[in-house]
DNA sequence: ATTATTGTATTAAGCGCTTAGAACAATAAT
DNA sequence: ATTATTGTTCTAAGCGCTTAATACAATAAT
């Protein structure tokens, strides 16, 4: 897992964003055991403390839960995590279209462009 | 304007992200004034401290000016603005699409969806 | 000249996020 | 039984964001 966090927000809520796209995504499958705590933190490089908050937030909202010692491990519904793609990806859609159109794009644009797109590219 | 602000991000930062797609889509006119420091603080229901903030970054940024008091004006810089656009646009779009894609959608899907999408759509 | 407007700066307080350090609780491993 | 692992909780400190209150600086309006 890639952690680049930006300072204008929370780290916490920067790892749940992250996690979640990554379960929603099925980079965690279902069921799948996820690290521990401890060596998550370090692997994220903040404090175990943080790192724990997130995954709270994360059982709160049932993607993630946890068995006292066995460890933590992602939710095995799938319908939940279904649920999760979708509205993610309703999320993203509505945030960029309401941006793209703000700036001058109209939906015609925006398909030619998403579709032609390549990273590095400067034809925005 | 319209401003609503979420928690987990500084307002300031807030501010800054929506009056440069303002400026950039045109909605804020080169070279148009902008309201006062505490007109535009109490129309946002923040501190004028805070929106001092974020008008000082975006006059770091080049996209407004002031002059001591005859006000603040929107850069008449057409080319600094259509920078700004172009870089916003391009920003939104690599966010999008990594998203997206972590989301299990390829390009074509993503530009069939971005061309039917309607508000309140569920088909995401 | 005087007053009002506008941008700018300062200080102090409160709150949330993050960290460090430590401890506790439950159970898997030995 | 004992030990190691893992999740959970707590306290204290530091720092940035926000607010409130106030004042100063420059100039437009009168």
């Amino acid at each position: 897992m890639r952690w680049n966090f930006v300072s204008d927000r929370p780290i916490y809520a920067q790892i749940v964003e992250s996690m979640k796209l990554f379960i929603a995504g099925g980079e965690l499958a279902p069921g799948g055991k996820v690290p521990p705590v401890r060596d998550l933190a370090a692997e994220a490089g903040v404090n175990p403390n943080t790192m724990q908050r997130a995954l709270a937030e994360l059982e709160r909202e049932g993607l993630l839960r946890s068995n006292r010692t066995s460890g933590r491990y992602v939710t095995d519904d799938a319908a939940v995590v279904e649920a999760v793609r979708l509205s993610l990806a309703k999320a993203e859609t509505v945030r960029f279209l309401g941006a793209m159109e703000k700036l001058g794009y109209g939906r015609a644009d925006i398909a030619r462009l998403v579709e032609n797109f390549k990273a590095g590219d400067d034809k925005a």
